[in-house]
DNA sequence: ATGCCTTATTTCATAAGA
């Protein structure tokens, strides 16, 4: 199987990106973010054409989810129990089972800034999350959640440690979240970078921040044991944050040993 | 060269992104 999430940051805007993208790839399951896509306007006939169906989580200009998958999609849920809002619950999870495995698409809250309400609602949200997978790990089917957590694990997934000082993404609280997913048994798949020491996955679209390599890796891919020990090899594609029109992020491409437990079509 | 911000909408300005 090949799993592949992206922050595509509006489906709308990178159609045509996306579209050449999947063909290229060839992906089975599509993790995306940022959809930015009101309710009925996602292009299900466009990537239905290649292969895909499609579910998708939105709430009109900001946020969404969605998954493709072309080995089957059931079990949709949108969102997850006593998921936090701001005030009201936004379009930041969906969750479906693909060929046996329980896949998440996340679209982790920014933050903002320290002092901002935002912030604690991001924290708030990870640890609902957090709350929703322990029980869903409970069960035998192999899990993975992918997405944009806004969160850099490690001072090495940020390009200077020290401007983000007293900024989010990186505080001990928020990494803290993190831990607390991988200590329910989650693996960071980190992914080869293609070029450079760092797989970073998000490059400011300002001041070429991407062709200095000025980027952070904020899109993760957290495996439950069952998958984490399938995965051949992970990969960020940069070669799609390069070019006209871009997202500012760039793809994760998973590689597993996972026997499709379903048709494909 | 990968090349110096982009997206959406209550659009010609603003909010959000991280």
């Amino acid at each position: 199987m090949r799993l592949a999430t992206w922050n595509v940051n509006s489906v709308k805007a990178r159609l045509p990106r996306l579209l050449d993208w999947l063909a290229d790839t060839k992906p089975d399951v599509v993790c995306l973010q940022e959809t930015k896509c009101p309710d009925g306007a996602f292009p299900v006939a466009e990537v239905g054409a290649l292969g895909y169906a499609v579910a998708s989580h939105s709430d009109g200009r900001w946020n969404g989810v969605a998954i493709l998958s072309r080995v089957g999609l059931t079990d949709v849920t949108l969102g997850f129990p006593g998921e936090p809002g701001f005030p009201d619950p936004e379009a930041r999870a969906l969750s479906a089972t693909c060929a046996g495995l329980r896949v998440w698409s996340v679209y982790v809250p920014n933050g903002r800034t320290l002092d901002d309400p935002h912030y604690g609602y991001k924290l708030t949200w990870l640890g609902a999350l957090r709350d929703t997978l322990e029980v869903e790990l409970t069960g035998s089917a192999p899990l993975v959640v992918c997405g944009d957590f806004n969160v850099a694990p490690t001072d090495a997934d940020v390009w200077d440690p020290a401007l983000f000082t007293g900024s989010t993404h990186v505080t001990p609280a928020e990494r803290a979240a993190l831990a607390a997913l991988r200590d329910l048994g989650l693996a960071d798949v980190v992914p080869t970078p293609m070029k450079g020491p760092h797989p970073f996955t998000y490059w400011d679209y300002r001041a070429g921040m991407f062709h200095q390599n000025k980027g952070m890796r904020i899109d993760l891919v957290y495996a439950s044991a069952p998958f984490a020990r399938v995965v051949r090899a992970a990969y960020v594609d940069r070669e799609a944050r390069k070019g006209k029109g871009p997202s500012d992020h760039a793809p994760i491409v998973v590689d597993a040993d996972l026997v499709p437990a379903v048709e494909t079509f």
